[in-house]
RNA sequence: GCGGGUGUAGCUCAGUGGUAGAGCACUUCCUUGCCAAGGAAGAUGUCGCGCGUUCGAAUCGCGUCACCCGCUCCA
């Protein structure tokens, strides 16, 4: 562990110094004073994040028969992201909490009483002083000195370390205004008045066509999710494929932070992995297999059962990524938040938040929600296109049912629509319309959707990596040694090729010979300057998990048997073995990959 | 967007109105037989950017941009 893990934002900034000076992440458009929220990667960090998609790629996709692949545009009709709400939910109304500067939603302010307390401003023993004039509401119920500590606190809390404690802070010139009666203009944790409402609108506009006219306005994409969506169809067309299936796509979203921040975590331009898992509906299941399969704990999640519903292959997914992360070195890291009913969209079965633990928090690194029918459907509606698919195997088992059994299982959906908690429920005949499709076997799919974040998954994996140890060298001077411990099949660099002297000419030609080997297969670097101690601590820095090296021996000084052999060091352990240049490939290559 | 902080060499930072510095890193040469060795030489900055005050600004004032910390959300 590092020594400075204790203090996070020492820890971070020394995990965005070395990013820089190695060549992993620059601020971007730096020479001209930077530009807010978006980073590049360098040399390495390409790498990196290269060694990331392909690994999510090849085990979301190319290693599975069910997924397929999709690499959509950014720019699309802007009417998708109507249809899917984005334009309505990243445009809200949001009011500012004039003491906290904390927003809300300018329609989700419900009415209050009490009188409406003013002061000039704040100031504490220290010298600080806040000059702004202050409103705020002291409810009916509320005690005046318990508004008055309330009020001190939230100032304090505003303010950071300057404003000091914050019962030493004095409210100036206390004055008591008008009662008011159901007034929406307080902020209802805080009580703080609210300024006027905007609009904060999340989605990069732009125009689509060179006259720039409202008409060409369409947005970038804040989600890769969408044009999956909207590809739906012709992917399944196109494709031969049956339910279940997926969708995966890798790409850049877009979206105006209102505060980008933690370096890369969180920025306006950033690549999503997604994967959109259509399978069919519960009832669909029930029809074919006669029941649907309930999760247990300790439930069989490794191979994906006809009777599955979305609740078993939303477990199944939650396990297939845990064995992604664990596959890159995150395992011990991940932390899970199942969100509650309450935190739920109204049109999400459930959702998984996979965080992960970083310097400055746990946070989030991957989604996975059960959304139901509900994008497809809403395309459906807002498109006037059909999203069903057609299911033989459904038709089939559907036929084979009676009246009483086809009964019974829309009374059930019925009595499960009038328990909802969240949203409206579906009208009867909606839902007897939706069942007659069904029993001839066509219906919208339902999905689950695993939503990553790459350069988060980047952010994590150089976070975790990470490491200092303090060493004293022979004169008695301390260094810190940094070592990055990425996982082999995410360095960015396989293996360090050294010769052990470069002033000796038949090293440093089979040094040339051995690298000339190796980097037609992996990613390799070839170093001969300054001593080999310091060649391995450099290649340590960022994350190299082998080191060649070609010495004497390798020359055949030590006997014909050690001819033609070389040291392999590991990072880790800093352990050496001796190898044949013959069985080097052999050995590396399933370690990195 | 609001409040607080920061911005000087690639990195970490010193420099409070008078010729821009240190350590590490980097380049070249010499030396070097396994974990940041040694020697010699060298390159590097419009002191974040702009405007102002001043005989003179890295230093003072105003503005601006970026980053960090809070308010936030969910890739």
């Amino acid at each position: 562990m590092s020594t400075d893990a204790k203090n996070p934002i020492a820890q971070m900034e020394k995990i965005v110094s070395l990013c820089k000076r190695r060549g992993f992440i620059f601020q971007s458009s730096e020479i001209y004073g930077g530009c807010g929220g978006v980073w590049d990667y360098g040399p390495l960090g390409a790498e990196l994040k290269r060694n990331l998609r392909t690994a999510w790629w090849n085990t979301m996709t190319r290693e599975r028969e069910d997924v397929l692949g999709l690499d959509a545009s950014i720019l699309m009709n802007p009417a998708i992201w109507k249809a899917s709400g984005h334009v309505d939910t990243f445009a809200d109304l949001m009011r500012e909490c004039s003491l906290t500067n904390k927003r809300v939603r300018a329609d989700h302010v419900d009415p209050q009483d009490g009188v409406v307390m003013k002061y000039s401003g704040a100031k504490a023993p220290n010298g600080w002083r806040w000059d702004r004039a202050i409103s705020a509401l002291l409810k009916n119920s509320e005690h005046i000195e318990s508004f008055r500590k309330r009020i001190r606190a939230l100032i304090a809390q505003n303010a950071g370390e300057a404003a000091g404690k914050p019962e030493e802070i004095e409210l100036l010139n206390e004055e008591k205004i008008d009662a008011v009666n159901g007034s929406v203009d307080f902020h209802p944790e805080t009580g703080g008045i609210l300024g006027e409402a905007r609009p904060f609108n999340l989605m990069l506009k732009t125009y689509l066509g060179p006259t720039a006219t409202e008409d060409d306005v369409t947005y970038l994409r804040p989600e890769t999710a969408q044009a999956i969506f909207a590809q739906f169809k012709n992917v399944f067309d196109s494709s031969r494929v049956k339910v279940p299936f997926g969708i995966g796509q890798i790409g850049k979203a877009f979206r105006n932070e209102v505060t980008p921040k933690n370096f890369t975590f969180r920025s306006r331009e950033f690549e999503q992995m997604e994967l959109e898992f259509f399978i069919k509906p519960d009832e669909a299941v029930e029809i074919i297999s006669g029941e649907v399969a309930t999760w247990h704990e300790g439930a069989d999640l490794s191979v994906p059962q006809p009777n599955w519903g979305w609740e078993l292959w939303h477990r199944y997914w939650v396990d297939q990524r845990t064995k992604f992360y664990q596959g890159i070195g995150l395992g011990d890291v991940l932390e899970y938040y199942w969100q509650t009913p309450a935190d739920l969209a109204h049109y999400a079965r459930a959702c998984v938040d996979i965080l992960c633990e970083f310097p400055f928090g746990t946070e989030e690194l991957e989604g996975i929600a059960a959304r139901g029918d509900f994008d497809l459907s809403a395309h459906q509606t807002a498109s006037t296109k059909s999203q069903e698919i057609f299911d033989e195997e459904l038709k089939t088992a559907a036929a084979k049912l009676t009246d009483e059994q086809k009964e019974a299982l829309i009374q059930k959906r019925l009595a499960a629509e009038a328990a909802k908690t969240k949203g409206e429920p579906m009208p009867e005949a909606a839902v007897r319309a939706w069942f007659e499709r069904l029993f001839k076997g066509s219906y919208v799919p339902h999905v689950i959707e695993p939503s990553a974040g790459l350069d988060r998954m980047a952010l994590a994996v150089i976070a975790k990596a990470f490491s200092e140890t303090e060493k004293v060298d022979e004169k008695g001077k301390k260094e810190v040694i940094t070592v990055l411990r990425l996982h082999p099949r995410v360095a960015p660099i396989k293996v360090g090729v050294f010769p052990l002297l470069k002033n000796k000419p038949e090293l440093v030609a089979k040094a040339r010979e051995v690298y000339a080997l190796l980097k037609k297969h992996l990613n390799c670097f070839y170093d001969e300057t300054a001593s080999i101690g310091r060649r391995y601590a450099r290649q340590d820095e960022v994350g190299t998990p082998f080191g060649v090296t070609i010495d004497f021996e390798t020359c055949g000084e030590k006997g014909p048997e050690l001819q033609d052999t070389v040291t392999l060091r590991h990072r880790d352990s800093g352990e050496q073995e001796r190898v044949k240049i013959s069985e080097l490939l052999g050995k590396l290559l399933p370690l990195v990959s």
